[in-house]
DNA sequence: GGCATGTGTATTTTT
DNA sequence: TACACATGCC
């Protein structure tokens, strides 16, 4: 396309949102508004106007949107700027700036990077320490510390406030919380290790006060940010303080869309933007060009009873269609089974699996399906759920390239020496503090990796053998100078004996530990590898297959949480039960019940051409707070009267009536006398 | 008595 | 998977 006729593609709210020159800007996109398109054009306009792309920052939700932005505008002004752009999440944007911009705040540049299980488990060992553990009283678990600790920060409230409000059972034990954050804190310093918080606090930091911002707002003429209704307190301060440098912070975002709220994401950013960015303009995207009407309806009447909202109303340009079918199953098999016929059906009418979805609430509402499509030969990827970084396998072989990476990783030590056979938590400690694994002050200390190599009192007779591995693998790793995917393929001469040992499925599992070694061959530093990975984990299952184990053409399956952003022409959503969604965990307050709302909201919106939503009416493994259902599921509360009337509605199990009407035939009405007969005759 | 290991059970969403 | 709890080893 030349440079006059992609404009031409934009209406005019789009292009004023894209020829915007200097300024902040707000622009408040429905879902299926074009978007992502808008974006693109902007950074393609604002390359040709002659900004360089390296003085571009483009802040995403994810690296994968990142990566499509970018290459979207590079077809459009005809040229490769991806790697050149500053792209990626908030986090690992602050991974790449403080490690060149970090020193004046003394942070050493080498920093590693844990995730959400390091910091659990990091606040478990200090909560062992403390004796917290062994206590009447039973002490918040680590996720719940790690929780309680990243909504401080992000939300930037005080820790008080924050166990009032969000954990009001553990507000009787702020003090002691209060004592493993001090330690936690310290801890990490000691270990030059950064967790997902730090790295945003570090970035804030850095651009709050003149001396240490300037380098770093030098670097920017303009700032992109996308899905803004998604960040929270203390990165709507980070882009304050970019602002500072340039006042051209443009924002993309759509508050009926906001659903981390349970990261502590806030809608005052978008509702108080104007205030906090003087002379902001606001830009308001209303026209969708995804959804047909029949589906937007839907879509609307779902999010039209939300409490409080932005103004705003979708049209579409896509009269007609198909009304959304609301199909009542019987229970989780049946559903299983209508979804994989409607896959095939459309496959069948020319949609390629890979333009469908299956939407669901949470990573294990998929179980069943998949075993089903497995079943069906149907191929499939998964995103979200249950992920590849949190299989105990590859955190041990990580755990170890963290060793060699920074050999007073606490978290990892921990780890790495219960691997050995008969160590438990106990030896591990002890180990530990032989080796001196604890760093303390600025004092230089002897490197635990080495002190391994000698003589070591704590170590039971069972896990010689294991230890003397141990010691060679990570000895051979520091040797030679080799590169990361080389020394994972080292250090799994030492893990493939200790996950026979330890795990089933070992077979499986030592081959993610080659995939593991493939998956580094593509970094040169074993550092960045590892940030990496921590920042960008792979998504799905998909991402590690590689494109020779894909078929070409598979259906996607995603919590709606990883679906944020895309869109499919068939869409399935499954589990419209109450209970599944909104998800009984989150029913506690009106707010989060809201959030659930807009999170349906996203996932029906996701749907081009045709939309389901399926509601299995049992479900044998009753859905928790449903005790008085006798195993009888009530459909989502957010499909209710007005809504439902927008669906086509069916009843799938056609055999149903039959049987009821056969069964009274037998028993009369009511069916507990037909089952008692039955059990009768089961009894003989 | 302390510690490692075995068994049963419940489990939101993600950078 | 990871916890709580029970059991059994040194």
């Amino acid at each position: 396309m030349t440079a006059t006729s992609w404009i031409e593609t934009l209406n005019p709210a789009q292009r004023e949102a894209v020829k915007h020159s200097e300024g902040p800007l707000l622009v408040v996109a429905g879902a299926g508004t074009g978007k992502t398109w808008t974006l693109a054009c902007r950074v393609a306009h604002l390359l040709e106007r002659g900004t360089r792309p390296e003085r571009l920052l483009l802040l995403t939700f994810t690296r994968r949107a990142a990566r499509e932005m970018l290459s979207r505008a590079g077809r459009l002004t005809g040229r490769e700027i991806g790697g050149r752009v500053w792209g990626g999440t908030f986090h690992a944007v602050a991974n790449r700036l403080l490690r060149l911009h970090g020193r004046v705040l003394g942070l050493p540049p080498d920093f590693t990077v844990m995730d959400t299980p390091d910091t659990a488990d990091l606040m478990n060992l200090i909560r062992g320490e403390l004796g917290l553990d062994v206590r009447e009283r039973r002490f918040p678990r680590k996720e719940t510390l790690a929780a309680i600790y990243s909504r401080v920060v992000n939300a930037g409230t005080q820790l008080p406030d924050v166990l009032r409000h969000d954990f009001p059972w553990c507000a009787e034990e702020a003090g002691a919380i209060r004592e493993v954050f001090v330690r936690y804190a310290r801890r990490k310093r000691e270990q030059n290790v950064l967790d997902y918080d730090d790295l945003l606090l570090f970035w804030k930091a850095l651009v709050a006060v003149p001396a240490t911002a300037e380098p770093v707002l030098r670097r920017f003429d303009h700032v992109l940010v996308d899905e803004y209704q998604d960040t929270n307190a203390l990165q709507a301060d980070i882009l304050e303080g970019l602002a500072r440098g340039t006042r051209n912070i443009a924002v993309v975002g759509d508050d009926a869309q906001a659903i981390y709220a349970f990261r502590a994401a806030t809608n005052r950013n978008i509702l108080e933007f104007a205030e906090r960015f003087a002379g902001a303009r606001i830009v308001r995207l209303e026209q969708n060009y995804r959804s047909t009407q029949p589906i937007l309806d839907a879509s609307n009447g779902v999010i039209a009873r939300a409490a409080r909202r932005h103004e705003k109303t979708l049209r579409t340009d896509r009269p007609g269609g198909r009304r959304p079918m609301l199909l009542t199953c019987l229970d989780e098999a049946e559903q299983c089974d209508e979804v994989c016929r409607h896959l095939l059906a459309h496959r069948e009418e020319g949609v390629p699996l890979r333009r469908q979805a299956v939407l669901f609430r949470t990573g294990h509402h998929s179980d069943l399906l998949e075993i089903e499509l497995a079943r069906r030969n149907i191929p499939f990827v998964k995103y979200g759920g249950l992920k590849f970084m949190e299989a105990a396998h590859v955190k041990d072989t990580l755990a170890l390239l963290r060793i060699l990476e920074n050999p007073f990783d606490e978290v990892s030590w921990f780890r790495v020496l219960q691997l050995l056979d008969g160590v438990g938590p106990g030896r591990a400690r002890a180990l530990m503090a032989e080796l001196g694994v604890r760093r303390r002050g600025e004092v230089p200390q002897p490197d635990p990796v080495a002190r391994l190599a000698g003589a070591l009192t704590d170590v039971p007779p069972s896990a010689a053998p294991e230890l003397d591995e141990l010691r060679a693998a990570l000895a051979d790793c520091r040797a030679d100078r080799l590169g990361p995917a080389t020394q994972i393929d080292r250090l799994r001469g030492f893990l493939a004996p200790v996950i026979q040992r330890r795990y089933d499925g070992a077979v499986a599992r030592v081959r993610d530990v080659e995939q593991l070694a493939h998956l580094a061959s593509g970094s040169t530093s074993r550092g960045r590898f590892l940030a990496e990975l921590t920042l960008d984990p792979p998504a799905s299952t998909g991402d590690l297959a590689g494109p020779p184990l894909l078929d070409e053409d598979y259906v996607v399956l995603s919590t709606i949480h990883s679906a944020k952003g895309g869109e499919w022409d068939v869409v399935h959503v499954i589990h419209a039960a109450d209970g599944m969604i909104p998800s009984d965990m989150a029913t506690g307050d009106a707010e989060s019940v809201e959030e659930e709302r807009r999170l349906l909201y996203v996932a029906l919106t996701r749907a081009r051409d045709m939309l389901y939503v399926y509601f299995p009416l049992r479900y044998y493994r009753r859905p928790r707070g449903l005790e008085d259902g006798h195993g009888f599921a009530q459909l989502s509360r957010f499909l209710d009267g007005g809504v439902r009337a927008l669906f086509e509605e069916r009843t799938v199990h056609v055999d149903l009536e039959a049987t009821e009407a056969a069964v009274a035939a037998v028993a009369g009405p009511g069916t507990s006398a037909s089952v008692d007969e039955y059990l009768e005759g089961l009894f003989g």
